[in-house]
DNA sequence: CCTCCAAAAAATGTGCACATTTGCTGCGCA
DNA sequence: TGCGCAGCAAATGTGCACATTTTTTGGAGG
């Protein structure tokens, strides 16, 4: 229900905050999964075409994703999906580096067993998903390490602060593929939690500071995969909504456009 | 010349970046400074009249101060000065202490004689401001030490984050009224940059954490000044256009219109 | 006197018609 | 051939006219 209107008749003023956040998700979910290319433009008339709303709609949530930082905004020239340098990369890492120096050091005046067991829960978890040879899982749960840590700390701008600089590492992520393998040394953020069990917070910076200087390391921008070009290819699993004609071809060039 | 367009005529989409802009600077700083009441409705219509400009130009600034999180944005109901709770202020000061903890490990790694005067040249105009009584400089040089920290680390990640949580604490700063005396002590700063010099993380950071802990032991959350409810006496000297009829007295608060 | 509800008034949200700006294409001229 | 530049097409930005929602107002009923 109430997914099929808008362009009958022609006052049509009505609210419709979801469609606002799907679209606004749909973007950054590309974004996200790296599947837009880096210096790529998002022209307002194509992506409006393509989801089947107003352009004013589109615009809206163009600026918005630039207010985040998320799209380059150009005035008079429009969005354009940044192009991060790699010294920006080094910069977002750097960042998570220093903030986990400070967690760590905040969170060793509060840990606990059930700190220390939820911790180690999720490291068996990610034991689990390298054995079995589950990329996927092990990415994600590499970064909700990370967050599982902050989050120890109960404290929302902090909690904010690394999802922003995930969100962007991400992002990079997809530029400098540093997806050779053993994504993140699962020892390492076992070496973490045993620091931290041992109120250690000299050992727990150190090695986290080894573990971050260890994923760096991995980054090589040489070698850029393009990701897809054409926008409707791209979007084409976000919103089937209807008027699919654009082919779709074997193009494909990024992963597959799942389920 | 350009200054003095709109209203003629009908059509009139003519683009005018600087304005947005203006607007937006206006009721940003009329949020740093506390002259916005804590719940307080920014409608629409109301600051459209006020500025001069047109609702949709209010309306997207609105919007984008929303994105900011610097305004409560309520769906199909306007934008409220959000009211920050006491755990909002600890939460935002936590995140300092460790932000800057985190800092601080990673500035002893590159500590220099060059900084080192830098922080001290900074300590003796902090000094020279709360000798001579000067309040208004007192607190921006006591936030400013902070931002020299941070700006020592060459991150832009970071130094935007604090810049996120120092302007957050300072419309808190306003509702809480820490204002009693000698904000921010000189030496506790002296002590840090002491410790820097010496190389001496822990107690850099320890320091520190008192230092924090100490300037939020100061908040009390009784006595809340209400601020004005008035919107046009709020903005009263922002924006000198045209069509101010209420007085504009010798208030002069900010700088000059330029040109 | 208080509560509840309907109707009006005000405020927010949206599509649309332009104005303006950018980018491009092709023609002329050295 | 190459360099500019006029003109055109496309994209972005803006005001305006409504539609929708919220809030206020003014009674009527308990």
């Amino acid at each position: 229900m109430a997914t099929q209107r808008r362009r009958n008749g022609k006052g049509n003023g009505k609210a419709n905050p979801a469609e606002d956040e799907a679209v606004y998700q749909a973007i950054l979910h590309a974004l996200l999964e790296g599947k837009l290319k880096a210096g790529a433009k998002l022209a307002e008339p194509p992506l409006a075409e393509i989801f089947g709303v107003s352009r004013e709609r589109i615009r809206k949530v163009l600026h918005r994703l630039g207010a985040e930082r998320r799209l380059e905004m150009i005035p008079n020239r429009g969005a354009r999906v940044p192009r991060p340098t790699l010294d920006d990369v080094r910069s977002v890492y750097e960042a998570h580096r220093v903030l986990e120096a400070g967690v760590l050091t905040q969170l060793v005046r509060h840990v606990d067993d059930a700190l220390i067991d939820r911790l180690n829960a999720h490291l068996a978890e990610e034991r689990a998903a390298a054995t079995r040879g589950d990329r996927a899982a092990s990415v994600r749960l590499s970064g909700a390490f990370h967050v599982h840590l902050v989050e120890a700390l109960g404290n929302a701008e902090l909690s904010r602060f690394l999802a922003d600089l995930l969100s962007r590492s991400s992002v990079m992520v997809s530029v400098y593929e540093p997806a050779t393998d053993s994504i993140c040394a699962v020892d390492e953020h076992g070496a973490i939690v045993e620091a931290l069990r041992a109120r250690d917070v000299a050992r727990a910076i150190a090695v986290s500071r080894e573990h971050f200087l260890h994923v760096e390391s991995r980054l090589h921008l040489d070698d850029v995969v393009p990701a897809s070009e054409d926008l409707t290819a791209v979007f084409a699993a976000e919103k089937p909504k209807r008027r699919r004609h654009a082919v779709v071809p074997a193009k494909a060039g990024t992963h597959n456009p799942r389920e």
